[in-house]
DNA sequence: CAGGTATCCTGTCCGC
DNA sequence: TGCGGACAGGATACCT
């Protein structure tokens, strides 16, 4: 479900109300939830994480993102890993449904009443994982991942493309740039003017420019926005955010194009649903400016 | 081996 | 109303 805004617009919250809390964990499980995460394989299936690796216990430094994944750092240096997959959810709100609660925690804040802060993930596609210190996670965890979405530029971003594949399939993947999924991935292109069934290595350098000012254009204002909500989306308090409302080509196939009023086009690339416009995204790479 | 796709889950929506 | 089927924001094991 989330991608990097709807993960940061929880980062954000998050950080306005955990640190310097204790965090004291009440519940976890009961589902049989995997110790995902980069390096460990989900057929290890440690099951479930121990207390203390949930940070019971402890008082919360810091929140830091990467791509897709949420990292909630304890001052003495234990970091937990939130991968929230299709549904996942942070939740500091008391109207959180409790179906599909697998972490919570009791927030004592160093001022102000203690609340709840609740994992929710009907699908179970999300993941949990447990790192000894940040250095660890960077190192181990997150050295698969390709550089933030929200970092990048065009000449990193021409370093990044290679392969006969589309390019909407690089944009994916998460060793390739962190952060893009879906949504954002159809919108950059669409802001781009680049058609998601190029071949990523015939992306030519000014076209590198063009995506990733597109991708950090798009990504920052659905930040701004407090991420899509389309279906499961919330930020921690609860509140949807607001960025489906500028989406341009998600979810709008067969809908006029908001630049030249034709149709837009939908098929499978990458396996997912995909809407481009045929006429401002063109097939071949002739177009330029922009 | 890079790249496609089947699959893990639950919830929702749509057509019959 | 009820039910079957399609589909959903992700990641990856397993084919080719």
């Amino acid at each position: 479900m989330p991608e990097l805004p709807e993960i940061e617009a929880i980062r954000l919250g998050l950080a306005r109300v955990l640190p310097g809390a204790l965090l004291q964990v009440r519940a976890i499980g009961p589902h049989d939830m995997r110790a995902r995460g980069r390096g460990r394989s989900s057929r290890t299936a440690a099951a479930w994480i121990t207390r203390a690796q949930a940070l019971d216990g402890a008082r919360v430094a810091a929140l830091h993102r990467h791509g897709k994944q949420l990292a909630i750092q304890a001052d003495d240096g234990r970091v937990l890993v939130l991968q929230l997959g299709m549904s996942g959810q942070v939740r500091t709100d008391r109207d959180a449904p409790a179906a599909h609660r697998h972490l919570e925690w009791t927030v004592r804040p160093r001022r102000g009443a203690a609340f709840t802060l609740c994992f929710r993930d009907p699908r179970r596609f999300g993941g949990v994982s447990w790192w000894r210190s940040l250095e660890a996670l960077r190192a181990e965890g997150w050295a698969d991942l390709g550089p933030d979405a929200l970092a990048i530029d065009g000449p990193l971003l021409a370093a990044r493309l290679a392969g006969i594949r589309a390019i909407k399939a690089a944009l994916l993947d998460q060793s390739v740039l962190a952060g893009v999924g879906n949504i954002y991935a159809d919108e950059a292109l669409f802001a781009a003017g680049i058609h998601p069934k190029r071949r990523a290595r015939s992306i030519r350098p000014d076209e590198c420019v063009r995506l990733a000012r597109a991708l950090r254009d798009v990504l920052a204002r659905a930040v701004r926005s407090n991420g899509s909500t389309l279906r499961d989306h919330v930020g921690v308090g609860g509140d949807p955010g607001a960025a489906q409302h500028a989406h341009r080509a998600y979810g709008r196939a067969g809908q006029p194009c908001t630049r030249c009023g034709e149709p837009m086009r939908t098929a499978q690339v990458a396996g997912r649903t995909t809407v481009w416009c045929e006429g401002c995204q063109p097939r071949s790479a002739a177009r330029t400016g922009r």
